[in-house]
DNA sequence: ACCTGAACACCGTTCAAGT
DNA sequence: ACCTGAACACCGTTCAAGT
């Protein structure tokens, strides 16, 4: 046995992770496992452990990649809106378009948790911060006379804000309201938060 | 074997959940298993079947607990806050200690997903919408030349925020603006909106 | 060096067997 | 009726053994 050799580490890392956002898209993060993944590429548990410490990591390096799809999607978003209340309404929009055609994988971001004490990766919190300042610097368009103390504290209440109406939104556990879309949710919160923040400029 | 009948089948319900909740307290959801809670009360693992459908049901309704307490904090907040503006953000801020304080089992009410088709027991929804109806109470009395559809908006937009100030604020993973309290964002967040919203009325 | 597959310590759930 | 504990089908992780 061994020593097959029909793929690099990286080709093996490559289909790894197409595998598990296939079973995560199918099935949720909860219906991922290393057997499943392994099965579904043609190798045996042991050859996972090659390429990831744990599969931990494996959805930590599965989640980043979403986080990338994530920013594509906002900073196309952005692009070609020259009004700075549009850019931001555009950012939120787009947020939400992805949650809800993305949503396994767009929850498995928040559903993984790392075990008590570890990190995550500077290169995932990295991915984090350049999706955040997406938010910051459309708000520093939109209200030019705020420190930039101010500019940081709006973009983390609005961004909590919009991602909070994502999460109930798709939780129909919590569905409160019928018939209300994410959409008319988001709109209401953005709205008024934003009159209210420029009307005390 | 068997037929011990030390306790009740209402009794054995009891340590169950509190065992469960014992768990959830001191390892998260992810720590908690049927068999680590038969052996906490000592029994062994085909008991808890006489008493829970399955272990999603025994989450569900450890989880209604959780909502219970919720509630009661929540109520308390709103008596004697005759300003409807107090009210709301007594609101935020009994939800927000609650998240602080009771966090595992506060996050286990976020993390728990029904299996693919399933859903909530209609007690538990009702737990939720008893929940809200304290924010729209508060909202009703902040803005009463509102419509009612305003109003249910308005309260979906606002609780979902409050709620995304605290998902994101304890995942250190997404740890965006360090030195930035989950208090200050829900402040900004509710501040700015509620100007926002009294402003158009 | 690469890969396997048995082994270990877990897990949820069921159910024949015992009292 | 109540309760046990073996059994089944899973799970993540390790590692001696094979090529």
């Amino acid at each position: 046995m061994g020593r097959r050799n029909e793929h690099t580490r990286e080709e093996l890392r490559e289909i790894a992770l197409r595998a598990a956002e296939e079973l995560v898209a199918a099935q949720g993060l909860a219906g991922l496992s290393t057997r499943k993944v392994v099965s579904c590429i043609g190798y045996t548990v042991g050859s996972l452990y090659m390429v990831f410490r744990s599969l931990d990591e494996l959805i930590l390096q599965m989640n980043e990649r979403t986080l990338d799809a994530l920013y594509e999607r906002l900073a196309a978003a952005v692009v070609d809106q020259p009004q700075p209340g549009a850019a931001i309404r555009a950012l939120a929009r787009a947020y939400i378009v992805f949650a809800l055609t993305e949503t396994p994988r767009w929850l498995a971001i928040y559903q993984h948790r790392l075990p008590e004490g570890q990190t995550v990766p500077d290169s995932f919190s990295s991915k984090v911060a350049r999706m955040f300042d997406l938010v910051q610097q459309a708000l520093a368009l939109f209200a030019p006379r705020r420190s930039p103390d101010d500019i940081a504290l709006a973009a983390r209440a609005l961004w909590s804000g919009i991602h909070g109406v994502c999460i109930l939104g798709f939780d129909q556990k919590l569905e409160l309201v019928g018939g209300r879309s994410v959409e008319q949710v988001a709109d209401s919160l953005l709205d008024h938060y934003l009159a209210g923040f420029i009307g005390t400029d």
